[in-house]
DNA sequence: TCCTTCTATCGTATATCTACGATAAACGAT
DNA sequence: ATCGTTTATCGTAGATATACGATAGAAGGA
């Protein structure tokens, strides 16, 4: 029981929570902050910016990774993280577009 | 074991990330735009816009009203929900001011 | 008063997230 | 070929999130 309901809303509500998802953990906002001040992308200080293991910084990534917010490669010792700009573009278009469709009908003040 | 670090980081990242826990579900987007574009704020009919059952809505709401963008009174048989638009305000300001500054380092492009 | 309606909360079950250590896998250097 | 460095993944444990039904509580109407 108890399955998530989440693929059964509309599609541009799931994006936008994909959205949240991603930056739902200071973590992980902190890693998109620091992946896009290092231009040159060689992330291996992330572990070190964060109070977090290395496998943990890892499974964050990870999850960038899925959201699509973070594309990379490691080739051995080397990594290499960085935005995917187009990404970010669309999903934080659609979120700025969410936001301020929302106080379109902000008529009548209430509570 | 696994006590959550989300506290250790910097406020400003927890703010974000407050945001962004509050829109990481489709159905609390739902809510959002659906009490955003009900200005009478008699929103009883939230339960039957979402395909979920009347606690779950409830729970979803509580979240809303936990992080600030929702406020509400119940009074008896009826409910009043709105958007807080001050704390909305605060949070897109924060949130799209982060988006903004991602890109200042666009320099080089990598992967 | 009793009934209906609406919402919150409780109890519960399952799923997902968060975090860590241990280990594997890839590659450069020796 | 072996070692050291870097990152991903596995295994695991505890914490939250998600979802529902059942129930409680508050207020209006009969």
């Amino acid at each position: 029981m108890a399955v998530s309901k989440r693929e059964e809303f509309d599609q541009e509500l799931v994006q936008i929570a994909e959205m949240g998802r991603a930056i739902a953990h200071p973590a992980r906002v902190a890693i998109l902050r620091a992946i896009a001040a290092k231009q040159g992308c060689v992330c291996g200080e992330i572990v070190d910016l964060l109070p977090l293991a290395q496998s943990t910084v890892s499974q964050h990534l990870k999850i960038l990774k899925e959201v699509g917010l973070v594309k990379g490669e490691v080739e051995g010792p080397r990594s290499c993280y960085c935005i995917d700009w187009e990404i970010l573009g669309k999903y934080s278009a659609s979120f700025k577009q969410f936001l301020e469709m929302l106080p379109e009908h902000k008529i009548s003040e209430c509570c």
